[in-house]
DNA sequence: CAATCGTCCTGCGGGC
DNA sequence: TGCCCGCAGGACGATT
């Protein structure tokens, strides 16, 4: 389900509604969800434990615990956090953490592509390496212009494949990508070697209001994708390419075509992506 | 090393 | 209507 700007709308809510709350027991209802420790292990640590500052890395959600531990989660394709009274029955739920007050949240996952760490004493490297090896964070202020073209440069392959790869930027996946390359005119497949100056700049700046416009609409719901109570984003709508092949583009009014690009569904304008 | 491909899963929707 | 197939927002591990 998520990108970087699904992740953050459950980030933001998260801190309004779990912050602070005591989790007083941890129900493991598919052990697969849990990668570290062992689910024994998971529920010790977990149990009493006070959800402190939700942070976001890329699609990684990051929830601080008192002490020096954390809670980390990724949300695979069609993970989900739902917020609920407690000992509601939630579908496809894997871990279900009952907090004070009478209330829940609920891992739910179908395809089970997502997880749960537990990292102790800040261990994050160790516990979870894929987190410690992804690239910059595209909203943060540090993430330059100037820092994209470094970035860009003898780099190599499809430039859409490269906006998705977690270890050169964090948090785009395989709708924002798109998007940002339409936006920008620039063809899925073309070498980031080719790209122009101008090009560069327009990615670059497309791609931030794009992420930027997304959370602003509480992300898309194309497939799955709820925010913590259930809610859809309202973003899909505003989407220019992304799933609409047969459409006509919202530009020049071209057929949006698909066309598969490093083995994942890719939308684009023939006449306005070159 | 870096780039590509298959794989992990389950559900949904389009087409016949 | 019902069945089958393709497709799905991600990322890892093996292979070249």
């Amino acid at each position: 389900m998520p990108e970087l700007p699904e992740v953050e709308t459950i980030r933001r809510d998260l801190e309004e509604k779990v912050r602070g709350k005591i989790i007083e027991r941890v129900i493991i209802k598919n052990e697969k969800s849990v990668k570290v420790p062992s689910p024994r292990e998971f529920i010790q640590k977990m149990e009493r434990k006070v959800l402190d500052e939700i942070h976001r890395r890329g699609k990684y959600l990051i929830v601080g615990l008192d002490s020096e531990d954390a809670l980390v989660l990724h949300l695979g394709m069609t993970g989900r956090l739902i917020y609920s009274k407690a000992g509601e029955e939630i579908d496809y739920s894997r871990v279900v953490f009952l907090l004070e007050n009478d209330a829940q949240l609920s891992f739910t996952d179908i395809r089970g592509f997502g997880g749960l760490w537990f990292v102790p004493d800040e261990r994050f490297e160790e516990v979870v390496p894929t987190l410690a090896n992804l690239g910059p964070e595209p909203l943060e202020t540090d993430f330059t212009l100037e820092k994209f073209k470094q970035l860009l440069k003898d780099k190599k392959g499809k430039i859409k494949t490269l906006l998705m790869d977690q270890s050169f930027i964090a948090g785009v996946g395989n709708v924002y990508a798109q998007e940002a390359l339409f936006l920008s005119g620039i063809h899925p497949t073309r070498s980031p070697s080719s790209l122009l100056e101008g090009e560069i700049e327009k990615l670059y700046h497309n791609l931030l209001n794009v992420l930027r416009e997304a959370i602003s609409y509480r992300g898309s719901s194309i497939k799955s994708y709820v925010d913590l109570v259930g809610r859809q984003g309202n973003y899909e709508p505003h989407l220019r390419v992304y799933g609409r092949a047969g459409s006509n583009c919202p530009r020049c009014g071209h057929v949006i075509e698909r066309m598969e690009v490093g083995g994942r569904g890719t939308y684009f304008c023939p006449r306005c992506q070159k």
